[in-house]
DNA sequence: CTGTTAGCGCGTTCAG
DNA sequence: CTGAACGCGCTAACAG
């Protein structure tokens, strides 16, 4: 038989024992939401009981009691991704503040997340904090019909069904196109992330947009999309670019990792940052500030975004009937050593 | 009244009323380590009922009844720290294999970790991964007391009660000493960590055991202990030492932000690295090999250590009466940039 | 192989 | 203000 209490575990019933009450005047005492109607007297002798006994209420039993498990599932797609631990760290911090506990599925964006997103409800998760969604993802339309209250971070979902908190990638893109043109860049390309991805897909849309809307020709503003997230990648990506546009004099890059990436190919090929070429990432995570050179990129702050959707989420739990709402954060451009006038062609050719 | 089961959540009595069959017998059949007692006819006919009516077990009950809540504890002092996010990433992945779930509680290093703890514990956690342990803990008792399976990762507990997982912080220390006394250092200081963290200790003795070993005097080997394991701190001590014995060509930091400090400080006084002075971090972190100069620095297989901690805390659960054990990881030395031979002093003075 | 019975520990009615 | 009784959803003994 499973369940007997060992003797270490001290329940209600047994603080109830020893204090001479009944169970439920100590169910009543120990909860801070109702123990105004024990006598005070009692409220401190079952105080001083559970204390000496060293009593710790189940709240597993609550919860099947209540229905109530005061937990919250978040889905990342890498923890050790340093664009997901201060998303977490954020989220975890409101949440922590609200009583509620973090439980942490790390999905390696595949096809488990909707076997990770049941165990999680299996679990009676209250909520559920999806960092890790594409730009159409069944995890939405499971939370839907679940009526699972649920918020997006990071990234967003094409239509919209579900809260979201993120950042304003337009206006990234064009925070990045305005710097390099204002320094004289005519010949900017694109490093794009995964198009599955909503950030992939609108940063790339916005690096158009805003191209466009200083009058640069598309020719002058090509555009590869890296297959993932990762140095690898944009390293890739740059090389692809390179070679079909060896006029290009600076890249805008979708995330830092693509950024450095762009770095390698550069080392690569024996051109340098920025004399040559200059550079732009986005979301200036640890450490750019400290590479070689500085990267110039566009600052989100995740730790706000976590924290920003862990509010949004304990809104749409209490008030279930809530209008689905969309956070958008603004970035801010943060300008380091990685950017610069572009040479003339003259000098690039050797004559400098 | 709260739990009365809204409309859209099915359970295990549902299903067995569709099916016609006990509720129990809906249990054995959906259970894979039961089934086999049912015959394969009225398996399918459940298992088909269940799916149709979408029924999910409710994990919570079955937690109540079992005492088996299948969800592990992991106290990290700091997610976004660089270092945590790959032992949660080693850790959780390992736990996933046997079918439990991480809690992760972010404890920001004050006394609030054994709240944090009893809180895990009331939700019946099965066991306890510790990252955020001091050298002293009250932590560590507590497990004890209250025969929690716990194991320390990263850093350990001065009296070893209980198993863990740490790199060989002398071995490490040892390394960064030789490395530098090979290309012909005579003043090397030392930027320790927190002297209440096990690594902070453990590598401050280190280094000096590895300078002993070397004949070298104590007293070509200052030591600053930094607050925190914080850029900051780690500029602070650079200066603070710096400043004291101005002879110094070699620092070997407790770790890599640390080392990151130091650069900081070298800026700061106009002394490059390494032509002026070299530098060593501890746990290559990532993007240290990118930085300007790239880190030398003391590999530690974060990612590693996290799974094998949580594969130590099954085997601890399994057997209650295993010995505590601890496992020693060795690290290894990355050589890169920010180390080279020292200048002759002439040259240090400006003739070269 | 399946049904019956009991209860995990708690919170919440309803009485008094 | 306190006690009695019940049940959350599930699983484990015991029968048959």
């Amino acid at each position: 038989m499973v369940g007997k209490s060992e003797p270490g575990v001290v329940t209600l019933r047994e603080v109830a024992e020893v204090a001479g009450v009944h169970p439920s005047t100590v169910s009543r005492a120990l909860n801070p939401a109702t123990s105004h109607r024990v006598s005070k007297a009692v409220v401190r002798r079952i105080s001083e009981t559970a204390e000496r006994l060293g009593y710790r209420a189940n709240l597993v039993a609550a919860s099947l009691r209540t229905g109530r498990s005061h937990l919250i599932g978040i889905l990342v797609p890498d923890i050790a991704n340093t664009v997901f631990s201060p998303i977490l760290s954020g989220a975890s911090e409101r949440l922590a503040a609200e009583g509620y506990l973090t439980v942490v599925a790390d999905v390696p964006d595949g096809g488990r997340q909707l076997d990770l997103a049941r165990s999680l409800v299996a679990r009676q998760v209250e909520g559920l904090l999806l960092a890790a969604v594409t730009r159409d993802d069944p995890l939405v339309d499971y939370c839907i019909a679940q009526r699972l209250p649920a918020v997006l971070v990071n990234r967003s979902e094409a239509r919209r069904r579900l809260s979201s908190v993120v950042s304003d990638d337009a206006l990234g893109m064009q925070l990045a196109v305005d710097h390099l043109m204002d320094l004289g860049h005519r010949a900017i390309a694109q490093i794009g992330g995964p198009e599955s991805t909503s950030t992939g897909y609108n940063r790339h849309r916005g690096f158009l947009a805003a191209i466009a809307a200083r009058g640069l020709a598309p020719e002058a503003a090509p555009c590869e999309s890296a297959e993932a997230y990762a140095r690898e990648a944009g390293q890739a990506a740059a090389h692809r670019l390179l070679e079909a546009h060896p006029e290009i004099t600076a890249f805008v890059a979708a995330n830092d990792l693509l950024a450095l990436g762009c770095y390698d190919a550069l080392k690569a090929r024996g051109l340098r940052c920025p004399a040559d070429v200059s550079v732009v990432g986005h979301n200036d995570m640890p450490l750019v500030d400290l590479v070689a050179p500085p990267l110039t990129t566009v600052r989100i702050s995740h730790r706000e975004m976590g924290w920003e959707a862990a509010d949004l989420l304990l809104q749409g739990m209490r008030d279930p009937s809530a209008s689905t709402r969309t956070l958008v954060l603004a970035p801010q451009l943060v300008v380091r050593d990685s950017t610069a006038r572009p040479r003339t062609a003259a000098r690039r050719r050797g004559a400098g």
